[in-house]
DNA sequence: GCGGTGCTTAAGGAACGCTTAACGGACATT
DNA sequence: AATGTCCGTTAAGCGTTCCTTAAGCACCGC
C-alpha cells in the first residue's frame, strides 16, 4: 500500500512520513507541486496526501490535473484553519476527505485506513490466496480462518506479494515497496523479513528463486 | 510486445537491450534523435524509453514531434542525477515516467511493466516452444504441463535461445547474454549449461550446429 | 587416423540465502 | 521521568546450491 505525502514544510512531512511508516504503510513524499505531478504520473499510489498552498505550483492546480488525467486514489487535503475557501475548492476539485492542521496524527491514520477501506470495499474485498487472506483496510490475515498476528513490516511484505501472486519479486522491488525511496536499506532487511514472516504464516508458502528473488507457493 | 530504446551511448544500450529481452521483450535500438523518429514513424511500439542528451536531436525535441504526431506510446525518460530541468520538461513534453541514471535494471523493468499494464491492461508474455513453455515473470518453465526445476543458468539459456526459436546462437553471442560483459569466461561453460539444460529438458530440444552453436528444436 | 569440436563428469570454491543474536529506537505504562 | 516491551535493522556464521574449471572421452569431417 503505498501513498504519496505532498507537504513543503520538512517538519510536518517528517512527522507524517513517520507515522504512517509505523503504520505500515510506504509513503513516499513530494516537497512541491512539481515534484507531485512528477510522483502522481507513475500511477503507483493508492492515496494522496495533498498540502494545499505550495510553491511553485498550488495543491489546487495538482488536484486538479490528476484527476483530469484519470487519477482516481483518494486524496485528503491538509489545510491550515483559517483557508476555508481552499477547503471548498479542493472537495469541489475532487478530493475524498480534509484534516486541518495541526491534526491529530491518530486522526489521520484513522481516515486513511477508512478512505483505503472504504475503496476497497468497492473494488478488491479481500485478497485470498490458498488458505491465506489479507485484508488490506482491516490489516489482518488469516491463515485457514485462524488469525495471524503480523508486525508491520511483515504485513507489508505479504501484501506485496499476494498483489501479484504468481510473480517473483527481487529484493530491490521488495525494498522499493517497503520502503518510499526516502532511504534505501543497505543490509539484508528483506531476507530477515522473509524469515519472520515464513514462521509465521509457514515456510512453504514463499518460495525462493534463487538468484532471483522471492514468491508465493503455487497453490 | 515491442519497445524502443532511444540511447547513444553504446554501453548502456546494450545492457538495457539484454535486460529487457530477458524480461521477454522484443526491443530495437536507435542511436540518435534522427534515428529515433524514423523508427517511431512506423508506429510499430508499445512503450519508449528515452536519453535525453541526443546527438543530431534532442531528446525533447523528439518527444515533442512524436506526440505531435499523435503517438500515443507511453515514455519513459533516462535522466543524468543532476537534469532536474530536462525531467521537468520531459514529463511536460508528454513522458509517462522517468528514471535517474545510474538506475537498477530491476527497477526499469519494473515500470515498463506497470506502464504497459496500465496501458494494455494486457498480461506479461509467455513464450511457448512446442511442450516447453516460459515464464518470465514467473520464473517458470513447463514442458507438457510440468513444471521443470531449472537453475538460475539454464533459465537464462533456454530465455535466449526461446526468445528467437529458429536462429542459431553461436557461444559467444550466449556468453555475452548470460553474463554481462562484467567479466569474460575462459572457459566452456556455455558447452556445460546445455548439458545440463538438456538433461532437463529433453536432449532433443537443443540442437547443436557443429562449428556454428545452439538454437532450439523446429516444431 | 588425426585434428578439431562438442560432450560428459567430477570437484573446488564462490555466491547466495538462512538463521540467530544483539543493539537501538519508539512507544506504552507506571 | 523511568522502565519495559516490541519491532526493525545490522552483522556475522553457517549450510547449501550452483557455477566454473579442467580433464578425458566421443564424435565428425577431412
Amino acid at each position: 500500500m503505498r501513498l504519496l505525502l505532498v507537504e513543503d514544510d520538512d517538519m510536518i512531512a517528517e512527522t507524517v512520513l513517520g507515522a504512517m511508516r509505523r503504520s505500515g504503510y510506504a509513503i513516499d513524499w513530494a516537497e512541491d507541486g512539481r515534484a507531485a505531478e512528477l510522483s502522481l504520473g507513475n500511477g503507483v499510489y493508492d492515496l494522496v496526501l495533498l498540502d494545499l498552498g505550495l510553491p511553485k505550483k498550488d495543491g489546487i492546480d495538482v488536484l486538479n490535473a490528476y484527476r483530469k488525467s484519470g487519477g482516481a486514489a483518494p486524496v485528503i487535503i491538509l489545510t491550515a484553519r483559517d483557508a476555508v475557501d481552499d477547503r471548498i475548492r479542493g472537495l469541489d476539485a475532487g478530493a475524498d476527505d480534509y484534516l486541518i492542521k495541526p491534526f491529530d496524527l491518530d486522526e489521520l491514520a484513522a481516515r486513511v485506513r477508512a478512505l483505503l477501506r472504504r475503496r476497497t470495499g468497492q473494488k478488491q474485498p479481500v485478497y485470498a490466496h490458498g488458505e491465506l487472506t489479507l485484508d488490506p483496510a482491516a490489516h489482518e490475515v488469516t491463515k485457514g480462518g485462524e488469525l495471524l498476528p503480523l508486525v508491520p513490516r511483515e504485513f507489508a511484505l505479504l501484501q506485496a506479494l499476494i498483489e501479484e501472486p504468481t510473480r517473483v519479486f527481487t529484493k530491490p522491488e521488495l525494498e522499493e515497496k517497503l520502503y518510499g525511496w526516502g532511504e534505501e536499506v543497505g543490509s539484508n532487511t528483506i531476507e530477515v523479513h522473509v524469515h519472520s514472516l515464513r514462521r509465521k504464516i509457514g515456510a512453504e508458502q514463499v518460495v525462493t528463486v534463487r538468484g532471483v528473488g522471492y514468491r508465493l507457493k503455487r497453490c
